[in-house]
DNA sequence: AAAACCATGTTAGATTTTCTGACATATCAT
DNA sequence: ATGATATGTCAGAAAATCTAACATGGTTTT
């Protein structure tokens, strides 16, 4: 839930540049909007800010729109693949909690020889890497 | 030198962006272009537009002025760098050359069994996938 | 067929963002 | 003290975006 997912919903792009880059008209991005098809985010002076995932969905409504579905049925489309998600994580949490039963026996297996390796590990601090961003 | 860089060299953000990205001020910003230390597209009303490479320069220059360099300083560093890519680049060139002669051989070797394989290559086709951008 | 609806275009006026160029200023080296 | 460097700040102009309203060509519904 953190690191990419917080990256990916970072609010980035002005309305223009999603303009561009889903070939999509201002009118047609603020209609979805209103529709309550994408929920982009404000800066102080009430600009729209897209994220990632915002364009995602565009591109996603687009190709819908494409395929001659409606804003209703856009919006039940994205219901029913939130709802699946939400089942997907379910069931990785709970094979997760599986795993960590047994991670926790090979932790403590390996406790002891960690004790004796005196090893570091230096946190790798590189700059300029807007990959932190995205990704 | 498609693909990946074409991405990152994208122009996308408007200076506010970049400002909050980097937290560095306007007058920052375009001073170091100035200086040549970075060249933002355009975009048709003039507004300057900077991709993810632009901002990953800034942050290095960030970082360089907070190490005290100055601005003739960063631009030798910038220029060391790029000629240190560009013998990478060549070094790997000459590898890749050599490698390609055995690759020929094994496409070669290969030839015989794939033309009786009869199998399709379907590209997989995802829509509403912003990656198509990015890295 | 008329009326209503849907998705989008277009326009107008207001607000925000960005642009360039100029001047101001603090810090540092000479 | 003087000058250079890096940044702040201001002003006026141009571009981008906002909201709200009306226009319109296809579809449905009545």
């Amino acid at each position: 839930m953190s690191g990419k997912e917080i990256r990916r919903s970072m609010p980035l792009f002005p309305i223009g540049t999603v303009m561009q880059l889903t070939e999509l008209s201002a009118r047609q991005i603020r209609y979805y909007e209103e529709h309550q098809l994408i929920s982009p985010a404000r800066n102080q002076g009430n600009r729209r800010l897209y994220s990632l995932n915002d364009i995602d969905r565009l591109l996603e409504i687009k190709d819908l729109i494409d395929q001659g579905v409606n804003m209703a049925g856009i919006k039940q489309i994205f219901l029913v693949k939130q709802q699946q998600e939400q089942t997907n994580n379910e069931q990785q949490q709970s094979e997760k909690a599986k795993r960590e039963l047994t991670d926790d026996q090979l932790r403590h297996l390996l406790r002891n020889e960690l004790m004796h390796s005196g090893r570091f590990n230096r946190s790798t601090l590189r700059q300029g890497d807007m990959s932190r961003f995205f990704h």
